[in-house]
DNA sequence: ACAGCATTGTAGCCGGTGTCTACATTGAGG
DNA sequence: CCTCAATGTAGACACCGGCTACAATGCTGT
């Protein structure tokens, strides 16, 4: 089938993958709270229910789309991870990285760290962080192999440097904080994750 | 009008802090996505419209419990800074507030944060968020004159810690994090961010 | 080939919501 | 005491999410 035809199909042929592209789309530009289903389902041109087929309620959809936030974020921390050997290079890779994403889809990262899952989601999506976080926990564990970072529980260190770069993002997305800024003293703010606040 | 039983007078008496107040309670219950003007209204017992005359619209409602949010944290901080003398142990104070308001509020914290806001109150919401900071940034600016802390510019040093706590207080407000887990490893988590994640 | 059936889309309804407008009640200041 | 701004009310409107009954479609076993 070449082109569609003026008169569309009954049946639409992937409305989900439909959806779930328009609804990242009216994210990004109007937000997650203006994202009406309804909405949705006109400008794909089927009718008002039948998102209904493809997403329980809008907060699956919503789910749905914080899933493919997540493996968004992890393919650019992985490309990020495998920048090249060396802890260091690595680590800024990371962080670079996870800031680029903030910038680039801030209300995409607000959704998927929103406190509102549907419960069956959440266990999904507690997994999807985990793995998103491991690319951390894995450099850390290499560095400390190699005695490039200090002894102690490795998950606490992976935490650390999750949460500081994490908190960079939320900061960036819920514009707290000036991306442009953030993103250009972002190498100062690694070397004081890693040399500490304390004079040597 | 003829029916009113308890004959509660036609004027509320204060309203916009009733609304305030009950919509706190909800949000605390039942999330931010659950909070109805309509629904307030009828709690408080008034008529569904009665709530536009002391907001503009919901998000007027939601920046002004946002703002609120903001004065509490600030107190918290505050208190915590001057909880004694002594760079290390303000600094444990602060932290333990910060992820303390987390845990007690992690609805409003989400609230305080989230990136939309009237164009009018995102003026005065981020003010708050510089006032909230200030505490850091006041402490880092003393501790750096005692040369307890490393030199550079203060402003980014501030921040460095700044997004730590964040980082943390956000992965715990969206329950990726367990708060009391975070909590209770909170000490160490500031000793990393104190002396870096490079061994001395 | 074709009958049966699960999948997918439709139309209509329901209760609910936010916001607007016209009107009613109140209390405070000239 | 009279006016008038502030506050609360009632109704309307458009929209939304979710449900149900129904229609069109395409897959599968025989």
């Amino acid at each position: 089938m070449a082109h569609m035809p003026a008169s569309r199909p009954y049946h639409h042929g992937d409305l989900r993958a439909a959806l779930l592209q328009s609804a990242e789309r009216t994210l990004r530009e109007k937000g997650a709270g203006a994202l009406s289903l309804r909405e949705l389902a006109r400008d794909i041109g089927v009718s008002h229910a039948a998102p209904g087929r493809h997403f329980k309620d809008k907060q699956a959809l919503l789910d749905a789309l914080a899933m493919e936030g997540y493996e968004r974020l992890d393919r650019a921390l992985a490309e990020a991870y495998g920048a090249g050997p060396g802890f260091e290079k690595r680590m800024a890779a990371l962080a670079h990285a996870y800031l680029g994403f903030a910038v680039e889809h801030p209300e995409l990262l607000e959704l998927m760290f929103a406190r509102k899952h549907r419960p069956d989601s959440s266990a999904q999506l507690g997994a999807a962080v985990d793995r998103t976080f491991g690319s951390l926990t894995r450099l850390f564990a290499d560095a400390q192999e190699s005695g490039e970072i200090v002894d102690g529980d490795p998950e606490r260190i992976a935490l650390t440097a999750a949460a500081h770069l994490h908190g960079l993002a939320a900061l960036i997305a819920s514009s707290a904080l000036d991306a442009d800024e953030a993103v250009a003293g972002l190498d100062e703010h690694v070397h004081l994750l890693l040399y500490g606040l304390k004079p040597r």
